[in-house]
RNA sequence: GGGCCUGUAGCUCAGUUGGCAGAGCAGUUGACUCUUAAUCAAUUGGCCGAAGGUUCGAGCCCUUCCAGGCCCA
């Protein structure tokens, strides 16, 4: 990486020789008329006679990608935001210095032809050059262009050489931006409002998780980045907002892995007068509207499954998942003793504090979630796990709830809003004394939010969709830094 | 946090029992005006992740640390 080795100094003295020339190295835009697609999506079918009679001239920009001299003349390509395309540079076509200057470019810089279009004799559309004007020296190496960038550190450290020279990494990133708009496409249809709210909140809620601590120094207070945005959009339904929905980022201070970023885009979305059962039915019309827009099928191979979108999906209870899908016996789900014992039988770690819900829950993460591989609503939450949920009308230990599960994956979380402030109020005193326990994760009381609650929410169900779970799917990703630009990694010392 | 694996030239990788640090591509020089992993000839390039240790001698063995990957928590 320093600046002292020799292919550097190469460049840099065939930088300085250009300059002699009376070169810019990197002067200021270029106008183009052609890209690489274009090009061929609109010649590459035309006979090599027909290119020859038109004998029009376009102008490209783009980096080259690779040089084959030939003494007096060379091929090159070039690569622009469509594409590539190869360009012929001889020297009776474009003069004796403009030549020599080009034998001084790399593998790498940019630069502007003005030419016309033939074909070789393999048939390969191919800009003559009568023009070529340096656009940006590039004064380090790429990767090979045979094995291209493997070593997945560089490959995130650096993301920029990741996408020079593996395509697919693009493709999956104009995927990624095809389904968050197409997110927003289904929501604006529904009549939802985007809104953001505040990433740096007094008081982290609406989910369970560490936050990250910050310091506002004019205030004097502390801060923390969200965990999520839930607790701000339900304000803004109580004022009225009835259908809101925000795709912004949350911040959680936990452990990187295959499935966890720190920092993650999350969609939430807020309906009122709706329930958690007409939240199911829209995510499945949701779903299926997505697929339809980016990927264009119902059915989706991932990492060697293949995940069946059609809808109506499969619903079923948390405690019929564990009795059916995992043959979790009854005693398990109606005696937490038996519930504990089961869980030390099958390695699953327990916290000493974790009540009977909370055990069930993790029995279900160990022994069912692997099992969940087309799209399934797991419904009925224990209340204890649930702090923000309604209660169920039949059962008041259970909320209106589901998780919505693919490939393994939590993909959605969602249920009828606790709208009640007294019973709000309870459960986050609920929250407070298993904080106090020393349970990092429990949240905080919010009373400004419980205030709000006692304007009155309307019944309203809510979700929320972890973006980047969708778009490891339905671009066949195993991990999520392959579908976030810039991962976070450990700082890199001298 | 624990276990396993990886780190050697710009990139992709070899490196034998512990005995001179290697290849391909890229680069440089030369030949070459239809190549496309161009070809042919010659050639440059190394803090072997870092620091200690063992040894006559360490890329290789030992210890610690750094970074990354996978699995588990």
């Amino acid at each position: 990486m320093e600046k002292s080795g020799t292919l550097f100094e190469d460049r840099q003295k065939k930088s300085d020789q250009l300059k002699a020339m009376g070169i810019n190295l990197y002067p200021a835009g270029y106008h183009y008329d052609m890209t690489a697609t274009e090009a061929k999506s609109r010649l590459a079918d035309l006979d090599a006679e027909t290119l020859e009679k038109m004998n029009e001239t376009y102008s490209m920009a783009g980096r080259i990608m690779a040089i084959r001299n030939f003494g007096k003349a060379s091929f090159i390509h070039i690569k622009d935001n469509t594409g590539r395309i190869q360009a012929y540079i001889q020297k009776d076509k474009v003069g004796d210095d403009l030549f020599k200057a080009f034998k001084l470019l790399d593998i790498g810089d940019f630069v502007g032809l003005k030419g016309s279009f033939f074909k070789t004799r393999t048939d390969e559309l191919t800009l003559l050059a009568n023009d070529l004007t340096l656009l940006s020296k590039s004064k380090r190496s790429l990767p090979e262009k045979w094995h291209g960038l493997t070593d997945v550190e560089t490959r995130y450290r650096q993301r920029y050489l990741d996408l020079i020279v593996n395509d697919s990494v693009k493709d999956v990133f104009i995927l990624r931006s095809k389904i968050v708009q197409s997110f927003r496409d289904f929501f604006i249809r529904k009549g939802f409002l985007e809104v953001e709210t505040p990433m740096m909140q007094p008081i982290p809620g609406g989910a369970t998780a560490r936050p990250f601590k910050t310091f506002h120094n004019a205030l004097g207070m502390d801060l923390y980045l969200r965990i999520a945005p839930e607790l701000y959009l339900k304000r803004l339904v109580v004022g009225g907002l009835e259908r809101v929905f925000e795709i912004n980022r949350n911040f959680r201070n936990e452990g990187i892995s295959i499935q966890h970023n720190p920092e993650f885009t999350m969609l939430e979305f807020y309906m009122a007068y709706a329930t958690y059962e007409d939240l199911m039915t829209l995510t499945e019309e949701l779903f299926t509207f997505i697929l339809k827009e980016t990927i264009g099928t119902n059915i989706c191979p991932y990492q060697g499954h293949t995940i069946d979108f059609t809808t109506p999906w499969s619903r079923i209870t948390l405690f019929d998942a564990l009795r059916k899908i995992a043959g979790v016996p009854e005693e398990v789900i109606v005696e937490p003793i038996q519930a504990v014992r089961y869980a030390e039988a099958h390695d699953i770690p327990l916290s000493k504090k974790d009540k009977h819900g909370k055990v069930l829950a993790k029995i279900f993460d160990q022994l069912v979630e692997p099992k969940l591989i087309n799209p399934t609503f797991i419904v009925e939450y224990p209340t204890e796990i649930s702090p923000l949920s309604r209660r169920n009308d039949q059962d008041p230990n259970i909320t209106d709830r589901f998780e919505m599960f693919i490939a393994g994956k939590e993909i959605a979380n969602a249920f009828t809003e606790l709208n009640d402030p007294e019973d709000q109020k309870g459960r986050f005193l609920q929250q407070v004394a298993l904080r106090e326990a020393g349970d990092e994760e429990a949240q905080f009381m919010d009373e400004d939010y419980v205030t709000a609650l006692e304007y009155g929410l309307p019944p309203t169900a809510g979700e929320g969709i972890g973006i980047d779970r969708v778009v490891m799917l339905l671009t066949d990703s195993p991990s999520i830094r392959d579908v976030i630009f810039f991962p976070h990694m450990r700082s890199k010392q001298g």
